[in-house]
DNA sequence: TAGTGGTCTAGACCACGCC
DNA sequence: GCGTGGTCTAGACCACTAG
């Protein structure tokens, strides 16, 4: 019933390189390396890091090796240059509601699956340069981040955060996209008339321990368009 | 300087699955049968099957065998249960403007980068059951094209008719979401009232011929929302 | 029971990057 | 020149599906 050799040794350079003892950029042991430090073969060590590199955790380069990713994007939207424009205008993001104990919100667009255990929430909003952007509510199971309240955001993000210090990655999501007329509290957190359109997106994040993470995001689109690739 | 074994196979059973030789569910031969057929092994015929499934051509069952997936997924976003309500209520989709030489429309949130060549443009407007959901405008050169003006789309479906007429894939997409206000148009086209949140989406489709498509989808969200998964 | 995909071994030659 | 990842061969055993 064990699991296969190459999804452990797969695991293990992923627990590596969140530890840290890849940094990005660092190149990981060549596959003849992985190979007879394992004894395994070189198909089987391949495997291995094929599978990390499908999941965007590493690039691997003829001739040069397996090279550790830097930060991989949070979710499959992202406001539009929130990173890219951080060369000229600044990306703050103010803490509304720091992480607190709380009762699940279930008006989500799509099913709140984790019923059993205490909800943490916190609420968040995004600004680039002075104008508000995105308001951010995110919700999901203390169970398994424990401690997590107390704890400051590595380089301010809850995904970085989530990495570093409980070894949780994302492994897909899920989103439903909505537009809606901003209502009081809206018009008064951006500074907008009411009924402006605004998005709304719902993500629901799929962890690879199994458990989800849901997050709400109202975004001002008149100046800042969401993207996405694929 | 010839292209890899595996790479070969994987174009060869790829055209066979646009022609029709391998229908949608329609199993794929073997790893064995493809490895003997070819006179390579396993698992370089296994290869070109993995590379067919990374893309999302196929999917596999143990002590199966590899299927070909249905309807590959027409953009990143697509308008909530437009398939999956399909039993329940019907899905219709009205020609506004059936393919027509134009001048290309470059007010896209990106650039267009087909400037020399001739645009073909079209417009319809989906509606599930009586109610209007989305309106598209899609654009192209006509120059990989010939010939789509006097043809009916398969299955109603422009990418179906790019895939099967003229073996043009989807390699990927760019997109931009925004919410904006209903005008006169729309507010007319979908029987609301101005200034109602609706969504518009931008996408630049990129076919595996290197061109590119354009198109921008205005939805009603709601009562269906837009929605994406990875 | 026969056939399938999933995993693994033990080799080999190649193009590419770096020194 | 040497090590890297990219490709390929020729086998093997396994768990799963179907008739």
């Amino acid at each position: 019933m064990g699991e296969a050799v190459y999804i452990s040794l797969y695991k293990q350079l992923k627990q590596d390189i969140f530890s840290g003892k890849y940094a990005e950029g660092a190149l990981l042991p060549s596959e003849n390396a992985l190979a007879s430090q394992h004894s395994i073969t070189r198909a089987t060590a391949r495997q291995a890091l094929d599978t990390l590199l499908k999941e965007g955790y590493i690039i691997k380069h003829k001739g040069k090796g397996s090279i550790v990713t830097r930060r991989r994007s949070l979710g499959i939207l992202s406001i539009k240059g929130l990173t890219e424009v951080a060369g000229n205008k600044k990306v703050t993001s103010e803490m509304l509601q720091p992480p607190h104990y709380a009762e699940w919100y279930d008006n989500f667009s799509f099913a709140i699956d984790e019923g059993k255990s205490h909800c943490i929430r916190f609420k968040r909003l995004r600004s680039i340069g002075q104008y508000p952007v995105m308001l951010e509510v995110t919700q999901f199971s203390g169970e398994h981040t424990k401690g997590i309240i107390d704890m400051p955001f590595v380089n301010g993000s809850f995904f970085e955060t989530l990495n570093k210090n409980f070894h949780i990655g994302i492994s897909g999501a899920h989103q439903n996209v909505k537009a809606i007329a901003a209502d009081a509290e809206l018009s008064e957190r951006f500074g907008i008339s009411k009924g402006t359109p605004m998005l709304r997106i719902d993500i629901k994040f799929k962890t690879d321990k199994g458990f989800c993470l849901y997050s709400r995001l109202i975004c001002d689109t008149r100046y800042y368009e969401v993207e996405s690739t694929t």
